[in-house]
DNA sequence: ATAATGAATTTTGTATACAAAAAACAAAAA
DNA sequence: TTTTTGTTTTTTGTATACAAAATTCATTAT
């Protein structure tokens, strides 16, 4: 992602803004001239940006019937989730793999701050988990994996659902995941980084 | 994909087609009146069509410029080979892990005509090859990876670069693949499913 | 009151028009 | 000849217009 469209891009942040912050419901048909007249632009570049978040898995078009905005059902969440737990492990192979000291300190600052604390303010753990999770595909250097990182919008819908695991137990997991990245050793990398991604998914099942 | 757009699939899959086949070159600029013309449609439905395009990875748009045919350098589809390996390898785990006899007995059937022939048509076989590797994405029943199956074209990309393995090397390792995911064996699964891709990969470093 | 039918309204999908930016070209200067 | 500058042409990006389809609403029949 980054610098999608230049020229159409604030639209496309705007409407995808409003989707997350629930100003545009899920499920809600997204009435194209009334959005595109709140936003001062046509329906032409609304569209653009329309199309560019339905490949984000962010709205849904239904042919002659409209853009509605994405309503993501346990099953669907769970799918995303499987993905991310393939994706996310390649990443931290890859990241293991490579000797770039300068990328696997980044990881590490992430989650520095909080490491001994004893009272974690759970909006800035929250933010530093999604800053390490978006740097783990980014560091990759690989644009195909990094396209896909759709899934981040969605991990964003998850942690407004309020399905984010306690820091006490989170923050054990990340440390081993950038350790083991840090000492080289991919496979371990892989599979801490696959387990954390599953117990989330777990935790999901279980409402 | 399947069931694009329905009213500008049309003009999707004969630009797809123009590409795949050629007749829009690698690096070209798509300039957009010539072919809305071609097609004998205007240029919004087009620009729809070259938006989900994009977003396979087959166009590739820079504001202000235009939109180009993608042309694919070596680390590029190094990068497409890691992705693959992570979703293909994981699609073999879902399926293990499944137990509908049904989709395994479909997978199965991919390779049946050329076990124990001695003459393998490579045409017949790389359609072969490539239907397994579409149905393994397909049957997993995962929207979003079924998604991220833009790598389909590139596959075809791969092929038409020559770049396809002898099947007396790749027929054995399908159905190993095939297999373990009929015994249930999901780590054998994802681990046969990641070893072919990754051959593959290692071949295409090699020249 | 409920269901069915048909007009009125809304909304999508596509074509077209036009301004602004980029590319191509030509003429002049180094 | 090569580079620079200015002009013309092409092409993009956006707005607007309009037909076809979908939706809504009111009217009629059950």
């Amino acid at each position: 992602m980054i610098e999608y469209h230049n020229l159409n891009e604030p639209i496309y942040l705007k409407v995808k803004e409003m989707i997350i912050n629930g100003e545009l419901k899920p499920g809600e048909k997204i009435i194209q001239e009334k959005i595109a007249e709140q936003l001062g632009v046509s329906r032409t570049p609304l569209m653009k940006a329309l199309l560019a978040l339905e490949n984000e898995f962010l709205v849904e078009s239904i042919p002659r019937r409209g853009m509605y905005v994405k309503s993501f059902g346990e099953k669907e969440i769970f799918d995303i989730y499987i993905c991310r737990e393939a994706l996310e492990g390649m990443a931290a192979r890859l990241l293991a793999q490579s000797n770039n000291k300068q990328k696997k300190e980044q990881l590490k600052q992430c989650f520095v701050p909080f490491i001994g604390q004893p009272n974690i303010n759970i909006n800035d753990y929250a933010k530093a988990d999604e800053q390490f999770h978006s740097l783990l595909i980014k560091l990759t250097d690989n644009a195909p994996l990094d396209k896909i990182y759709f899934f981040g919008n969605i991990h964003e819908q998850v942690i407004n659902r309020g399905l984010l695991r306690p820091p006490e137990e989170t923050l054990d997991e990340h440390i081993k995941i950038i350790q083991a990245i840090e000492h080289g050793n991919a496979n371990q990398a892989e599979k801490c980084a696959r387990e954390h991604i599953e117990k989330s998914r777990i935790l999901l099942l279980n409402h």
